[in-house]
DNA sequence: TTATTACATTGCAATATTACGATGGATATA
DNA sequence: TATATCCATCGTAATATTGCAATGTAATAA
């Protein structure tokens, strides 16, 4: 019916899931870049950099937020966007420690 | 209007984000954790670890196999499923160079 | 005060995803 | 041949996501 059942999951497992929606689309890719690259940045930096309407970043960076890999801080008129230092570290862990998990792979079968 | 705009980002920005696609669902993340931990496994054996119908497995194992990293080769009367070794390693990289990328993470304005 | 700038939020339309029952094809077994 | 098993696909329903215009808010500039 449309809605992940995820208690039929580990934590672990809903965990890894949330954080790879958040890389699963090419603008939030994309902006997440920007931000690693630029060090830090405001929304209309991003509507050039990316061609997406205004509206369409602000909700991008909303669910970065949301996410904890994104923070924004008021400075004036505008909002400074940056990554979390702490939480890109957890994120990448995350990631490393679901693809250092299994080192053995030997498929006999195939 | 609910279409992602690939033509605005890199290959390599839409190719993360696909691969990503793929982890975003703790179904698959669960399969994948299954078939790595397993080694190879029946249709059948995911519908009685996880809990969900056999057509909603066979859906998600559908796009694990469309993304390269779950191939399934036919065994007398079933499909016997195992992770592709040379795809994982691949997307394993992917994410890593994305990670690694960057390092030097000191957001002054923040 | 008025205008401008920078964003967030809301509301809408289009599309994508998730899940399952039902059906059918293929292979094995009685 | 008849029957059972395994699984892919189709059709359907519910929900989620993507994108934008329009609107609202807050701070600054004229």
């Amino acid at each position: 019916m449309g809605v992940t059942k995820s208690n039929l999951f580990t934590n672990n497992q809903n965990q890894l899931a949330q954080v790879a929606k958040v890389f699963a689309h090419p603008a939030r890719v994309a902006i997440v870049e920007h931000l690693l690259h630029a060090n830090s940045c405001i929304n209309s930096d991003l509507v050039q950099e990316l061609g997406l309407a205004q509206a369409t970043i602000s909700q991008h960076l909303r669910e970065l937020k949301e996410m904890g890999i994104v923070k924004g801080t008021i400075e004036g008129v505008s909002v400074n966007y940056c990554i979390d230092a702490a939480r890109w570290k957890e994120t990448k862990n995350l990631f490393l420690q679901f693809f250092d998990r299994y080192q053995d792979l030997s498929c006999e079968g195939c």
